[in-house]
DNA sequence: ATCCTATCCTGGCTGC
DNA sequence: TGCAGCCAGGATAGGA
């Protein structure tokens, strides 16, 4: 289902199509896919604006509309389950799932298509607040090795309800949430705030990898649902370590990777090399026969 | 604060 | 082969 990487595949291949486009015309199909915005209002926002720039944040597809020379708000996208996005030349079929249509000044038109109608395309104001509530962008500097640690510490939770909570971290999805504990190790149900520094610092390393790797290969394409623009299936499903494949053996120990419900979650993981304690620890010998007990001293 | 449930939706799968 | 019933799941709202 679009997580990151299948969002950031999205917008490299609608990019191209759309910026510098002035936009023509605007027909909504379906018009909760505006999100409570009135199609009358939303296409006198978004005729005649032209767009300048595609981006993403987290799993949002965001495209920044000015009118002459102006800022003029934006387009605010976001796949949900199903979404799809395309250019095409004008008369292309988009099917009968097509929930949104922009017509451009190039004889083009951009298609937002989504079986399943939850996904959402409408327009904002100020795109920077609209997303302001998100969590930092797990491939971006805010998104350290040290500050994960210490935002997993402040945590009472467990660790995979959280990796999925966007205003946590922005842009992870079940999937990538799944791979990248299985590569640190670590088991979804693990309490947030036992995760120690050094396993913190090898998810931080592990969560970067995978979305990187995932990227390059354009996404995952799961079922017959997920496509990229072009139509073309990513490739990164068969990278798969954990994700759908209980039953199977771990690609590191053979275990056989077990499926549980977590968060109402399939939640895929190995039992071996994810087990549900940490590791134990070489400590110092317990000398003091008392804990030490905190400073007496206020903070 | 955190967890849990329901909601939104439809195609595909399972089981009869 | 047909069909009912269940399931997936990102985000959010509301209740415990």
């Amino acid at each position: 289902m679009p997580e990151l990487p299948e969002v950031e595949t999205v917008v490299r291949l609608i990019r191209p199509g759309l910026e510098g486009r002035t936009i023509r015309g605007a027909q909504v199909l379906w018009k909760r896919t505006l999100g409570g915005l009135a199609p009358s209002r939303f296409a006198e926002r978004v005729i005649g604006a032209r767009v300048v720039r595609v981006w993403r944040r987290a799993k949002f597809v965001v495209a920044d509309l000015e009118r002459d020379g102006g800022r003029a708000g934006a387009l605010l996208g976001h796949l949900r389950m199903t979404g799809r996005m395309h250019v095409e030349p004008a008369g292309w079929d988009a099917g009968p799932y097509e929930r949104l249509r922009l017509e451009l000044d190039n004889r083009r038109c951009f298609h937002f298509i989504d079986v399943r109608k939850f996904g959402r395309l409408t327009w904002v104001a100020d795109a920077e607040r609209a997303l302001a509530g998100l969590g930092p962008e797990p491939l971006g500097d805010a998104f350290s090795a040290a500050w994960l640690a210490g935002a997993l510490r402040a945590r009472r939770g467990r660790l995979k309800p959280l990796l999925l909570d966007q205003t946590f971290v922005a842009g992870l999805g079940n999937i990538y949430v799944d791979e990248a504990l299985h590569r640190s190790g670590l088991h979804p149900l693990r309490a947030a705030r036992s995760v120690r520094s050094a396993e913190a610092e090898r998810l931080h390393e592990e969560i970067r990898a995978t979305l990187t790797a995932a990227i390059a290969r354009n996404g995952s394409s799961f079922d017959t649902f997920y496509r990229t623009p072009e139509g073309q299936p990513g490739e990164y499903q068969a990278e798969f370590r954990v994700y759908a494949r209980d039953g199977q053996p771990c690609s590191t120990c053979a275990t056989e990777i077990e499926r549980i419900v977590v968060g109402q979650r399939g939640t895929h993981y190995c039992p071996r090399c994810q087990p549900r304690r940490p590791a134990a620890q070489a400590r110092s010998p317990r000398l003091p026969l008392r804990r030490p007990r905190a400073s007496s001293k206020r903070s």
